[in-house]
RNA sequence: GCUGGUGUGGCGGAAUUGGCAGACGCCCGGGACUUAAAAUCCCGUGAGGGCAACCUCGUACCGGUUCGACCCCGGUCACCAGCACCA
């Protein structure tokens, strides 16, 4: 048997495609629609990754499936392509980030048609490019105009290599989410996008969307809800304490405060406070700490106590120290908190330092030995009027007597923090800002839109905290459009992220001048049906442009109040080692490699049938040759021989009909793995039985087609199945005739098979039983036994247990 | 530490969710074709025992429920991922 060409096969059919631009988004918007979706690239150097072309095969065989079946489909491709790697590759090799930029989508583009996906070209986007970044812009405008983006300072995460501030979901263990280097808190003027004014729609919304489990578990684990109360605690200073907790029922116990060493109070009390110089050297030296110092669970608690001012605890009246400690955050809550060594560990470890109280006020634990944290089903004790009830009925009774008393009230907090929006780096969106003396912070006129970015001689980052924007006079100096007085251009530019925060609406109208998107395209084409990419993403991207669409929802931009209706997630490609693919470990696999050796159709293959989707699986260079083997013996079908029947052998009715629906059904989850060896087994039946009809066979070339196009479109035209297989319908199965006349059952004794059997798939069980009964070997072991039980499982077995 | 997930042959992985464990493929062994090799085709392939038909064991480990457990329950171990002083 010969293998087939493939290398002018899949040249040929790439080439057709483009020029008939076969799979472009058809403008009937009376069709049924289906938007496919796979996350942009960012069009690094390197070239793609064979972990992308998981990704886009996965849902070009949906994309392909969809349009078999009758639909319009949108499977849009693009760049996200502002970005540090550009930028820094530009810097060392002195190339402006622009040529660098086309020079890497050209890569990426040449490398993504060699593989055939059916992207509609006609529609790619370029985030860097200004008549799209125009776009968002105009969305941060809109986002300044309704308050949601604002300047502020603060202490953010500033990475060390990076020389640029992070946002909190980029901070990946106490290192940059990209370079991996130390972050340090660095106190900056930093533009803000209040995300956590969508904290509660942002978890209530995920109920609606058809997600992976653990995509909405970690989104609502990241934005981080909880219940409680807020409380303020009289002090001897004459002013109020206010804390956050989420046990208001334990306040009988709380023996002492603690607030954090940035809390504004401790100034304001700078007088009384009578051991100042140690409170002061405490605050330094937590300052100093970068915050993965700062939150090392294993060290010990440190802190000093407030002398000379004392708090009062609102349910008793009792005295308690104040101290500072760095385990109490400033940005959460109130940046204070009640502490209940009996039932906190936390404050149990802080109590046993300081030799401070510990009370027991909910009974079932043993404080001396730890605090008794497990404790929601407890009962109350020592705490007055909360006495004897249980810790449910305490919350709402403790609640309801702080509203009643104006000493606090019910409160939900979030861990989500508000988005650290500005860059200090060259390669980004310009902020359309400019800052006037007089007017504050001014929006760019939108007819002044796009704000392009300056050329540059330099894009060096400074290490001052600027941006290289900073040193271009001749940019920065504008009047203000508001008075027209002296003023400056905001330098920072846009994180990453601001690009890809809506690019999935300008697929549907690309070429708009005048909106994001006309009104018409979006009502048609969103939501985004299903939406793949990675995990990584999830609390970055997904959740970034989830929260940008809500807001777009919110001023009428957009139809839908969710971008996505579907999201799955592919597993990571690992290196034949087991190990991350990675230059420096040398196990990369180049595609263009292993597509010039074996084709696009066998690659595309191989990645669907190495493993389950969503799972990481390891790459594995001799396996590919089974798909190579599949497709070659597929191809070789042309010469096993036609078989002179019309339509499909009654004998390969059933089995064809069984494969057409797994395979349809397969897709749906993405289990090509199972699809896959689902034709494998067809295939091997046709040799088996020595020939094929050309029914049969155009079944299962249109079932392969979505895995396979190039040599399923080839077999096609070359077996004159009328015109190409990409206007097909996709073949139908007939559950009637999935069914089997015939089955084979075990029987069993005790549980263990014991024997076979053929019996109609429609037998009575008393008829069953006796078959089995009657098999030999079964009748055999029953000589002399006492039949205990019968039982019968329908297609499936006899078992017979005997004592 | 908390949370979620995973654990099946030499390997990647199947198994209609309680009903024949190991589909499909890779590797490997044997044979055919060939001067030879590659490719291809055929046969075998969880482990142990038996000439055989067959028998025993086997889904990380220990125990339980059940006529029957990879699947359910309790406990243990290992690995992966997310969060990580969030009051």
């Amino acid at each position: 048997m010969k293998t087939y060409d493939f290398k002018s096969i899949e040249k040929k059919w790439q080439d057709k495609w483009d020029e008939e631009k076969t799979f472009a988004a058809k403008q009937d918007f009376s069709l049924p629609k289906y938007y496919c979706l796979v996350e942009f690239p960012y069009p690094s150097g390197n070239g793609l990754h064979v972990g992308h072309l998981r990704t886009y095969t996965g849902l070009d065989v949906v994309a392909r499936k969809r349009r078999l079946e009758g639909y319009n489909v949108l499977y849009p491709m693009g760049w996200d392509a502002f970005g540090l790697p550009t930028e820094n590759y530009a810097i060392k090799n002195k190339i402006h980030p622009r040529a660098v930029t086309e020079r890497n989508i050209a890569l990426f583009k040449r490398q993504l048609k060699s593989i055939g996906f059916s992207f509609d070209w006609g529609r790619e986007v370029d985030t860097t490019d200004p008549d799209y970044y125009k776009w968002t812009q105009w969305i941060f405008l809109r986002l300044f105009e309704k308050g949601l983006a604002y300047k502020k300072e603060m202490a953010v995460n500033w990475c060390t290599s990076c020389k640029c501030v992070l946002a909190n979901e980029e901070v990946i263990s106490g290192g940059c989410e990209r370079c991996g280097s130390e972050v340090v808190r660095r106190v900056k003027s930093q533009w803000m996008l209040k995300i956590t004014a969508y904290a509660q729609r942002l978890i209530d919304d995920l109920d609606e969307v058809d997600y992976i489990e653990r995509v909405k578990f970690q989104q609502k684990n990241w934005i981080g809800r909880s219940t409680g109360a807020e409380v303020d605690f009289h002090t001897t200073a004459g002013g109020d304490i206010r804390v956050y907790t989420t046990r208001p029922d334990t306040l009988f116990g709380a023996t002492y405060m603690v607030i954090s060493p940035e809390h504004a109070l401790i100034d304001t009390w700078a007088d009384r406070l009578t051991n100042l110089d140690e409170i002061k050297a405490y605050q330094e030296e937590s300052a100093r700490k970068s915050d993965f110092e700062r939150t090392e669970l294993s060290k010990e608690k440190t802190g000093v106590e407030l002398k000379g001012v004392r708090a009062v605890n609102p349910v008793n009246g009792n005295e308690i120290p104040i101290f500072i400690s760095d385990y109490v955050l400033v940005s959460y809550g109130t940046g204070a908190i009640m502490a209940v060594p009996g039932h906190d560990t936390r404050d149990w470890e802080f109590a046993k330092k300081f030799g401070l109280p510990i009370i027991e006020v909910v009974q079932g634990g043993d404080i001396e030995r730890e605090a008794f944290t497990d404790c929601e089903t407890g009962v109350m004790a020592n705490s007055g009027f909360l006495n004897d009830l249980s810790v449910e009925d305490a919350k709402v009774k403790i609640t309801g007597w702080l509203t009643e008393t104006g000493k606090g009230e019910s409160k939900v907090n979030f861990k989500l923090r508000d988005w650290v929006f500005s860059r200090q780096r060259y390669w980004g969106e310009p902020i359309p800002i400019v800052i006037c003396p007089h007017c504050g912070f001014v929006p760019v006129p939108e007819s002044e839109l796009p704000l392009k970015l300056p050329e540059v001689e330099s894009y060096e980052p400074t290490d001052n905290g600027e941006s290289p924007l900073a040193k271009l006079d001749d940019w920065v100096n504008v009047k203000c459009p508001c008075c027209g007085a002296d003023a400056k251009r905001e330098t920072d530019t846009m994180p990453q992220w601001a690009g890809s925060s809506w690019y999935f609406l300008r697929y549907c109208d690309p070429d708009n001048g005048g909106a994001v998107a006309s009104r018409e395209a979006l009502e048609y084409w969103t939501e985004v049906d299903w939406y793949n990419g990675g995990m990584e993403h999830t609390t970055l991207h997904l959740l970034y442009s989830r929260f940008w669409h809500k807001f777009l929802y919110d001023i009428g931009v957009v139809p839908t109040k969710e971008p996505y209706a579907k999201r799955t997630s592919q597993g990571m490609i690992l290196g034949e080692n087991g190990e991350k693919m990675s230059k420096s470990r040398g196990n990369v696999v180049n595609p263009d490699d292993i597509v010039d050796e074996n084709g696009a159709d066998t690659v595309r293959l191989y990645e669907m049938f190495i493993g389950d989707f969503e799972k990481a699986v390891l790459w594995n260079s001799a396996s590919i040759r089974g798909c190579r083997r599949f497709l070659d013996r597929t191809w070789a079908l042309q010469e096993l021989g036609f078989s002179n029947q019309k339509g499909i052998r009654p004998e390969m009715e059933g089995d064809i009909h069984r494969t057409i629906k797994k395979v349809s059904q397969d897709i749906e989850s993405l289990k090509g793995n199972t699809a896959i060896a689902a034709l494998m087994t067809l295939l091997n039946m046709f040799y088996d039985s020595g020939s094929v009809t050309k029914e049969e066979l155009r079944i299962f070339l249109l079932l392969l087609n979505p895995f396979a196009p190039h040599v399923t479109e080839e077999m096609w035209q070359t077996l004159n199945f009328g015109s190409g297989i990409s206007g097909q319908r996709w073949p139908s199965w007939d559950e009637e005739k999935c069914r089997e006349d015939t089955v084979e059952i075990v029987a069993q004794i005790n549980g263990k098979v014991r024997a076979k059997l053929t019996v109609p798939a429609d037998i009575a069980e008393a008829d069953a039983v006796a078959m089995a009964k009657e098999e030999p070997k079964i009748a055999e072991m029953l000589r002399g036994k006492t039949v205990l039980k019968e039982l019968y499982v329908k297609g499936r077995l006899v078992n017979i247990v005997v004592k």
